[in-house]
DNA sequence: GCCAACGTTGGC
DNA sequence: GCCAACGTTGGC
């Protein structure tokens, strides 16, 4: 059972909208980068919890948390000709870009802070803390995990 | 297969 | 809205 962190701009999706969608679940499409599609087909499994980070926003942070509920098949969007995240180039005999679903678990008292993540010793393997680290799926380590979960609780 | 140009990301 | 840091593209 691993930890992830997936970014999320609040303006297009945020936490409260993953806790209003049917079954608190949502298929988390759209990322069109070859490291995290890596991380999203081979990877992240069902039962993995999922930091759902809030970035290009008043309160940049991490929100919540959610879990996986399917693990990695392909994206539809790709396919889809009016979709902002199609590709024409992707073939569907051998799709090039994957989702997982995810599943509300929790929001938390308040958005744990960039800043406050940032100033934590300890965490230092987390790429929201490198800088130019621009991946939109990243794996968090389990003792940062922990570390995290007890900040922003 | 190199690499410059370009587009995007995302904190500030 | 600025700009640094990346990833991708495409000519050669």
């Amino acid at each position: 059972m691993n930890y992830w962190l997936f970014k999320a701009e609040p303006a297009a999706f945020s936490i409260d909208d993953l806790a209003a969608m049917p079954e608190q679940t949502e298929h988390w499409d759209g990322v069109r980068n070859y490291q995290a599609r890596n991380y999203l087909r081979d990877e992240i499994k069902v039962g993995d919890n999922v930091f759902i980070y809030h970035s290009s926003c008043k309160n940049i942070g991490i929100a919540g948390l959610a879990e996986v509920v399917k693990s990695g098949y392909p994206d539809h969007t790709q396919f889809d000709p009016d979709s902002p995240y199609h590709d024409p180039k992707s073939d569907p005999e051998n799709p090039r870009w994957y989702m997982v679903d995810v599943k509300f678990v929790e929001k938390f008292p308040s958005v744990l802070p960039l800043s406050k993540i940032k100033s934590e010793p300890a965490i230092s393997e987390l790429g929201v803390v490198k800088k130019g680290h621009r991946l939109s799926i990243m794996p968090v380590l389990q003792n940062e995990a922990e570390i995290l979960l007890a900040l922003a609780r």
